[in-house]
DNA sequence: TTAATAGTTTGCAGTGAGTGCAAGTTTGTT
DNA sequence: AACAAACTTGCACTCACTGCAAACTATTAA
């Protein structure tokens, strides 16, 4: 069978970069090795990531979609919220069983091109769950809430993965759990910008000169 | 002046950088072009911008600096979202005004790869805000909430900045705010995970999306 | 003015990512 | 066995980026 062929080079691939990557850290791991070690040719690496950091990540297709099944044939009554709970608990389970979780999750979360190349390539996801979730909740497709949901899922997904680097013992899902009810019940309640759009405020600190940023 | 010098060469590649990747867009420049309109060696312009990207957004390092001490300045009753929506405003009111001022905040509105690279750079590093904001909160460093605040807002940014695309009307510093609110006054109220720990539910389905995969 | 010196620029050589192409190999089909 | 589709691979190429050492230039001391 083809396809199994296919999904075992992915999965040689992925594995040999993850390996690689926490021997040697991850800028020091060069295609070609990890095209060596999965016996196929440097060219072949490319037929099936895009980039090095694809690989790292070893993020598996097929688990958007049943993400989105998840969404679709989730109980009418769920909430929005915890919908999204439930699908990232499904990953999250799934990553916990293979144990892969803290190996894999440490070493994105230490290197800033894996979390920038996380962070893309979440993004298309999170753009399809958006569009899942806004019609599950019947509301517009440029609501703010139900993008801000399914973006903030991911923002506490790192943040989880973050804080169980320096204090892993508290695991990972415990840590997301705690950030979706944080999310839930509101991230401050004193939330209340005075906008200074003119004067009198002192935190109108003047500008710098090169361009932007 | 060795200091003029300097500045006039590092402006001269960034306008030079600019002004190509307006022509040709973003990613058909090539730095031998950047440093070659700006009568300067290919080596040279490495020793200005560590990568290209930097001389197109022409980053300024003191930004992080800015963010920070505005943090450390803001007066003790603000509360935490409050103080990150100040800091995020400081970004956003730079990128406004560049946007009416100078082709290169048009650019960088214009591309969404961009806007997130200026995003990205503007926070480099995440956390040493988060560790600033759990301090100001009194909190330990391992603070879910604390680094959810910073993480959660840097979502309702990119949300702000995609939702801007389709609905141009809206401007990204008003969604940025709505999204804010939202993230402060809570996310879902209904929210109710029905904790699946052992057995019997129908979701426990391997699954992906936002963590690594 | 001249000579030492410290800061800058540059060429060169090299590594490594990533792409397009065309030829070769495997696998599935008739 | 013959054929086509899918997959792999080598090759040649462009480009980003780095380290090194030579060359250049502004600054300072004598």
């Amino acid at each position: 069978m083809r396809e199994r062929k296919k999904r075992e080079t992915r999965a040689a691939l992925a594995e040999a970069a993850l390996r690689l990557a926490l021997d040697k850290g991850p800028d020091n791991v060069t295609v070609e090795e990890i095209a060596e070690a999965a016996d196929v040719s440097v060219r072949t690496f490319f037929n099936y990531f895009p980039h090095k950091e694809h690989a790292i990540l070893g993020r598996n297709p097929e688990h958007l979609e049943r993400a989105l099944d998840r969404m679709r044939t989730a109980p009418a009554a769920e909430s929005p919220l915890t919908t999204m709970w439930f699908v990232v608990d499904d990953v999250l389970r799934d990553l916990e069983r293979e144990g892969e979780l803290s190996r894999r999750g440490e070493l994105i979360m230490s290197s800033p091109s894996l979390v920038y190349q996380l962070m893309m390539s979440s993004f298309e996801d999170e753009r399809l769950l958006t569009a899942g979730l806004a019609e599950r909740m019947g509301e517009p497709g440029g609501s703010v809430r139900a993008a801000l949901i399914v973006s903030a899922s991911g923002a506490a997904c790192r943040v989880a993965m973050e804080l169980h680097k320096t204090a892993p013992e508290r695991s990972v899902r415990d840590l997301v759990a705690e950030g979706f009810h944080v999310l839930a019940d509101g991230l401050d309640p004193g939330f209340a910008p005075t906008v200074p759009d003119d004067t009198t405020t002192n935190h109108t600190m003047p500008e710098e000169q090169e361009g932007p940023s």
